[in-house]
RNA sequence: GGAGGCGUCGCCUAGUCCGGUCUAUGGCGCCGCACUGCUAAUGCGGUUUGGGCUUUACCGUCCAUCGAGGGUUCAAAUCCCUCCGCCUCCGCCA
């Protein structure tokens, strides 16, 4: 959520925001309205109540004919009391509907305009030249299949498209990955933590999650609970209804789970493989902090980004997300997309956004400091995805015979092995 | 799944049976002031959160807030219902 006097002050830089996110400007004359009569029913109520208090005061001490006298007043103004608690209700109901409606305010500096116009802010790593090298790449889909690394087709058979088994080596890798992605975080200070992947509505709703994002969520219905897409839900719920002291600020959590998307609308694309996979596993920054460090420590989620793909020794470049391409909590985001040899791009792996004050209010967090009480700032950013991390890396660092050097910083975690081998089919 | 107990403004706690200055008690912690070579101790005052009005802030004032939501009543922390959470026991189970 938007801050309401800011709204009220500056309602123009609302709409501008909404205009470069191209979504609904209206709404935001909407929620002024709104907010106008919430606070005009509130009034009221608040006046009647009053009156109402005190009348009672005197029933208490009232005695008699003069008892009777007043509670025949009391009851007149007890229904009065009661139409003006649910209009105002209402009103309050409508204006949060309509607050919680609206997306995070576009941080100034965000490139405006859609998906295709992100602006790359640098490119890290060469490509290999596979055909100076003389041999033509193979995919992840085949490199996991000589392996023994990868099986997406009896994924496919057991679960459905867009699954997979990690085998042997496979599975090897992925806690190797997220073994090293935690040792990283909890060197530079981030708490480790294992999460719920099952969660409540209001942490959902909280995040952000179950606006246009929706439809990519699970939910089970039979239990009113939703299945994350990433545990910066979880994470970012964490301390939901909580005040936290200043001084203990930043918090920083390294979380991991298992992440689950529906991929809805997503039909025909990237269905080889597990680029884009309906559950795979995930550890995630995430940070509460001051609203004025939040810019500062964005960046710093983007340098740990880097500093582990760099270990891994992948080609990538960093881009600067569009303003219509930003989720609805998020005031600015940067993508790393990391080389993939055989579609000839670059494919994202991580994400990093700063969400401002937006979730935090959604949530109720807030902080004490010298000011008083308000709201602070969250950010969350990828560590490693796992699947999309493994393609990057059985793709980039293949050799002509099918196998894969690993990347030496990832060697320790993996009992020091340095090459995965092609194997024989099973 | 079954039975029972519990949820009070940071923490602990009084109040709930029997509705009415509860405008929520006391302690701890914390903040300010006084006293004091320093510290400690002591004394006095303050200390939930949110919203409205006062054009912002200060000050002041009103309203809401006793896990959440509803109901009964002139009036609800207190009575009734639903939900959520925690604890104990039984059952089942990785």
């Amino acid at each position: 959520m938007i801050d309401l006097r800011l709204l009220r002050e500056d309602p123009e830089r609302v709409r501008a925001s909404q205009r470069s996110r191209g979504e609904d400007v209206d709404l935001v004359d909407a929620l002024l309205s709104a907010d106008e009569r919430r606070r005009a029913s509130g009034t009221r109520f608040d006046e009647l109540r009053a009156e109402q208090k005190q009348l009672g005061r005197q029933v208490a001490a009232a005695k008699g004919e003069e008892k009777a006298a007043l509670l025949a007043r009391t009851k007149e103004l007890a229904a009065e009391v009661k139409a003006a608690d649910a209009a105002q209700g209402e009103a309050k109901e409508e204006a949060e509907r309509l607050q919680r409606a609206l997306a995070n305010l576009i941080d100034p500096a965000a490139p405006v305009g859609g998906e295709e116009d992100f602006v790359t802010l640098e490119e890290i790593g060469t490509p290999r030249d596979f055909a100076a090298e003389g041999f033509e790449p193979r995919d992840h889909v085949e490199l996991g299949q000589l392996l023994g690394a990868i099986d997406t087709e009896r994924g496919a058979k057991v679960a459905g498209a867009r699954s997979y088994y990690l085998t042997g080596p496979g599975a090897l890798l992925e806690l190797a990955l997220v073994n090293m992605a935690m040792a990283q975080a909890t060197a530079v200070g981030f708490t480790p933590m294992i999460t719920p992947a099952l969660v409540r509505p209001a942490a959902m709703d909280g995040t952000g999650f179950l606006g246009q994002a929706a439809e990519n969520v699970y939910y089970l219905a039979d239990d009113d609970r939703y299945l994350v897409g990433t545990s910066e839900v979880p994470l970012a719920a964490y301390h939901m209804d909580e005040i936290l002291d200043a001084e203990r600020l930043p918090l920083r959590y390294a979380g991991f789970s298992s992440c689950f998307r529906r991929e809805a609308g997503t039909y025909g694309k990237d269905t080889r493989g597990i680029i884009r996979v309906h559950q795979f596993e995930k550890v995630e920054m995430f940070v509460f902090t001051t609203p004025e460090d939040a810019e500062a420590e964005h960046r710093r989620l983007l340098q740990w980004e880097k500093d582990f793909l760099n270990a891994l020794e992948l080609p990538y470049r960093v881009i600067d997300v569009a303003s219509g391409d930003l989720g609805a909590s998020a005031a600015r985001k940067f993508d790393i997309e990391a080389w993939v040899p055989t579609q000839g791009k670059y494919r994202e792996v991580t994400s990093t956004s700063n969400t401002t004050e937006y979730q935090a209010r959604r949530l109720s967090i807030r902080m004490r400091d010298g000011e008083g009480v308000r709201p602070l700032a969250t950010l969350n950013g990828t560590l490693v995805a796992v699947p999309r991390v493994i393609v990057a890396l059985l793709e980039n660092h293949q050799r002509a015979d099918g196998s894969v050097v690993l990347p030496e910083a990832l060697r320790p975690f993996l009992g020091g092995r340095s090459v995965l081998e092609p194997v024989a089919a099973r």
